[in-house]
DNA sequence: ATAAACATTAGAAGTGTTCTAATTTATTGA
DNA sequence: TCAATAAATTAGAACACTTCTAATGTTTAT
């Protein structure tokens, strides 16, 4: 054991992903995980992880965020260009953008509902659906 | 006259946006609504005015395409990290955003109703609500 | 026609993200 | 437990997209 802790729920977590629980990969999990639900930026996280001393390099907060997306433990969202959020809820909701502070925000669950699905294109299935409210 | 060609109409929609109707800004208007509605992307614009003969810079295809979306003659569209889209249509729709091709399409106008909108936070407003629909 | 304001340009610079290939770490199985 | 193997991490280069700079050209108003 490498650690002093075990950080048992974190290592779980990244084994249901089937992703191997590296130093690097638990920290983030815990960062992105360990209170609440939240969006986060690749540069803000590794601020982040080096604040909490943790040793980690770019280039990983960008695999590890993208491994996460697509092992389905984020959801990624990209109100304007050169924004991308990270956001670690990924129960069905939409989202706020503000377009003064660049920053996301939840929409209140039932705060909009979609009356209906459209159909999908010939051959095309629907892998999400994203709405984001832009205010000022 | 600079040109052989009066291209009246696009003078009068640049003159009702307030901009100078420059050679650039003409062709460019030429392109974006000479032929229905379209999803432009600078660099595909851009391309389109060179084998049409047009001169101009790739920084122009930009200023341009930034002046028409504040003047409110484009929206435009991010629906993926480095994805940006003009839509020449600015009635309020929706999309479909094909995550293999890449390429956006118009939700037919009836296929998605949004029930209500939601409470804008303290103190903001609602400037826009983009729904994208992904699919594969 | 002239002057002033504005637009365009090439190329540099900026920003955000991915790639490369060398090193380190984790896992597997004797 | 200890190699051997597979996978992850890293710094820095490279890349893609967009904006900036400041010099040049065009348009507009007088």
């Amino acid at each position: 054991m490498a650690d002093t802790k075990n950080y048992n729920k974190e290592r779980e977590r990244l084994k249901k992903a089937s992703l191997r629980p590296t130093r690097q990969r638990v920290a983030l999990v815990r960062l992105l995980f360990g209170s609440g639900d939240r969006h986060a930026t690749p540069e803000q996280l590794y601020e982040e992880a080096k604040q909490a001393g943790i040793q980690v390099s770019l280039a990983t907060i960008y695999n590890t965020l993208n491994q996460f997306t697509a092992a389905g433990l984020l959801r990624q969202v990209t109100p304007a260009p050169g924004k991308t959020f990270f956001d670690t809820n990924i129960v069905l909701h939409h989202h706020f953008y503000d377009e003064n502070s660049q920053t996301l925000a939840d929409l209140p669950a039932s705060a909009l509902q979609l009356e209906r699905l459209p159909e999908p294109p010939q051959g095309k299935s629907i892998t999400s659906v994203d709405v984001v409210v832009r205010v000022r």
